[in-house]
DNA sequence: GTCTATAAGATGATAGAC
DNA sequence: GTCTATCATCTTATAGAC
């Protein structure tokens, strides 16, 4: 919408609020107390919420494909890479309290502007995509079992992180989620020879 | 809060508005509205939105509980027990297009007054020990192997299948819950002999 | 770009009549 | 138990001055 440095800056703290409260909680207003500007000013750089929250959430799902390139290219082994992809997860829940962009999002998903639900789509489509790529190598290097369904357990990597974040967020529980994921990543590597 | 009929009416209408568009999502107008009670009323049987939130994950938790215990009893074996709780899921997310009330509140853990969010801690506590107890019995039948970690694998479960209901919500992909769910369970059964 | 002012409606909640 | 009336506040958004 605005390529102006006040309007990341509004982004950045809108993505904040967004992680932790979700679309329906959070207001402009608490924006311009946390931003130091006034409302009617975030509404000339995003005109509605909705616009806002598309501008966050393609951002992030842009951000997020970028670093799963440098993941990709980074991480010696497909198990290492996967690793570290959960990794990403669990550093927003650790050191920022915050679960997924997208999660939250989705599961508001009957109160989203159109828009906003297509970008989270398109978010869950192409983790899905990576997480399948990376686990197709990891058949073909040997670390997977061939016989690995890679779409389904694509599917099942992302649902599991995603529902990880949010119940250990709330109980507040926060080995769960490694203990979760290992458990995860342990299953899929299939039975070690 | 209240034991009248009418208490349970708005109880059964809350819910369904939770599990629909969350906490934040629904007012005690639009219940009022769908009920044909005014919200003055509603505050009669229930005096602020917690204390009505608080009830209704109160039931539900304690109805999902003796589901359970059903579901326990009438299972002939371990591996039927976990497909039917999967299916519990299912159908909510098929037929209601809603998604588990305590996954809808947690997503939202930090607008909510803390006894809500205490119910729902307990609600994940209680699917948790239930799931590592059937586990357990799976082990001792034969049906699962040896070494599975019961505990790790019902936060497993709890956490894939309450990610995938939000997921699969959120982009419509119905075919993808029981994928998810299914391949799930073949990773947990362990190796075929 | 940011502000003041303002609109029109929603929200959670209460007081008091019936 | 349910209603009307009312509240203080919040919400999304716009108009127009600086």
């Amino acid at each position: 919408m605005n390529t102006g440095s006040k309007a990341h800056e509004i982004m950045i703290a809108a993505k904040k609020m967004i992680q932790t409260s979700g679309y329906n909680g959070f207001s402009f207003r608490d924006l311009s107390r946390e931003i130091g500007i006034k409302s009617a000013s975030i509404h000339y750089h995003f005109p509605t919420k909705g616009d806002l929250a598309v501008a966050v959430a393609t951002a992030y799902r842009e951000g997020f494909s970028e670093t799963l390139l440098d993941l990709e290219n980074g991480a010696a082994t497909t198990q290492q890479a996967l690793q570290k992809y959960a990794a990403l997860f669990q550093k927003t829940l650790d050191t920022d309290q915050r679960i997924c962009l997208c999660g939250m999002l989705a599961s508001e998903t009957e109160s989203l502007p159109e828009k906003v639900r297509m970008e989270t789509i398109r978010f869950f489509e192409e983790q899905e995509q990576w997480l399948a790529k990376m686990l197709s190598k990891g058949i073909i290097a040997g670390e997977l079992p061939a016989d690995t369904n890679v779409t389904a357990s694509a599917k099942l990597i992302l649902s599991t992180l995603e529902g990880a974040m949010i119940i250990v967020r709330n109980t507040g529980r926060r080995n769960d989620f490694s203990t979760v994921s290992d458990q995860l990543f342990t299953l899929i590597s299939g039975p070690k020879i």
